[in-house]
Parts: C-alpha cells; structure tokens; sequence
DNA sequence: TGACGTACTACGTCACACATAGTACGTTCG
DNA sequence: CGAACGTACTATGTGTGACGTAGTACGTCA
C-alpha cells in the first residue's frame, strides 16, 4: 500500500501520461489509476477532481462535453501540447528524483 | 534542478540515510544533502531545521550537545532504533513507489 | 572593519492530498 | 418494488511539509 505522502506531487504526472494514451474523464481515471498501481493506490475522488480542474486552469488539459452509455452527461479531458510538454518535463525530473534518492539509500535494506 | 515539490516527502529519508552512517548537525546534514545530490537541490535551512526537530519529536532522532572546533555548541543528532527501523520502512515504500510511477511513464519520452 | 562562513531560531505562507458530506440518476436483486 | 450499489460529480474545510523572510550570534580573514 502506497500511503498519499509518498505519491504527493505526482497525481499530475500520473493524470497525464494517462490523458496521454487517450481522452478520459475523471471517474475513468480513478480507476485506471487504481488498476495500474495494482491497487497500491487509490486516489480520493476530491484529489482527482481537483487535481483534473487544477490541470485545465494551467492549460495542460481541455475538457469537452461527452455521455456515458446510458446518456447521461460526463465531462471528458484531453491533453494539451502544452501538458504533453509538461508531462515530459516532469518525468524528467521524476528520474533525476530518483537518482537523487536512491543515492542516499544505497546501503539500506530494506 | 530538483524542484521542492519533487523532493516532498523524502526529506526524512535523506536526513534519517545520513544519520544512520553517523551522528551529525543540521548544518552539516544540509552540506552532505547538497553535495550527495550533486548540487542538484539544496534544502533550506528552514526545512532542514524544522525536519531535524520533527524527527526527534517522533523519537527517530535524539539530540545531544557536542561543540564545533572553536569551542561553540553545537546539537548533534543521532539515530534511533526506531528511526532505523523507521527507516527501513521508507525505503521500502519508496521503492514501491518507484515502480507504480514508472508504470505510468513507461513511453513517455523525456 | 566589514564581509563571509558557521549554527541556529521565529513566524508566516501556500499547495496538495485528504476528510467529510452531499446530489443525482441508473441498474440490479431479493 | 424498493433498497442497495455503482456511476459521476460538487462543495467546503483541514493538516502537513517545504518554503520565504527575517533575525541572532560568534569567529575568521583580508
């Protein structure tokens, strides 16, 4: 189990590379999220709302209008070239991090 | 560049990895933080300071008082049982949290 | 003598993940 | 047939951690 501390700061990461295979909405994404992690993680609902409508003020994600099988309205979120960037500038930075860490751990069993 | 954001979280696993080598000071840890990461963060005294004294309100640390060369006190911290143990802990979430994140990128180029 | 390095403290801010709570509609099942 | 469950989303508030800004105090060195 993944505790949210340790994941904090790459929901936005996470969301996009997502967006990035294909347009989703969020209640989509929650469970993607959940299967890719092998249920190590399961995101709150009001961490990925926010975190989808903090991505589309900053202009990484649009959203549209779509419908669910039964009709009903649901809100569907595409990546930006903007957020394509963005997502290759964090991965960038997720893998100097990890460098990063791994070198202070390095002896430590775990 | 390491962002601040990118590094949350893992601070204590720096500072909990270098006590474990040996005892040492707060400005000494930010020094070792600086060149372990090769200049690619440097943690503000603030946030060191106040990670040293939560640490050893959670019993991971304990401090003592030593002296620098000149004479003038100086708070040495070290690790505890529990903070080795703590420790170990993090590790293992960390790596955890390496492959769900890498999961995610797998394809992204950056 | 005054800049720089060492060593530390106090107080305030902000972002993000979460807790808690609620709305609304469709399907399913006993 | 109605009650639970799943889907899809919204509103508001809280806590923690890294940071910003600021200041203290002493030693060395040019």
């Amino acid at each position: 189990m993944i505790s949210a501390d340790a994941i904090r700061g790459y929901v936005d990461l996470m969301v996009l590379s997502l967006l990035r295979q294909r347009p989703s909405y969020a209640y989509e994404l929650a469970q993607q999220i959940h299967s890719v992690t092998g249920a190590e993680y399961t995101i709150k609902q009001t961490t990925l709302y926010s975190a989808v409508k903090r991505l589309e003020g900053a202009g990484l994600v649009t959203s549209y209008a779509g419908a669910s099988e039964s009709g009903k309205p649901r809100t569907y979120y595409r990546i930006t070239d903007e957020g394509l960037a963005h997502l290759e500038l964090k991965v960038a930075e997720w893998r100097d991090t990890k460098s990063v860490v791994d070198r202070f751990i390095e002896g430590v069993e775990a």
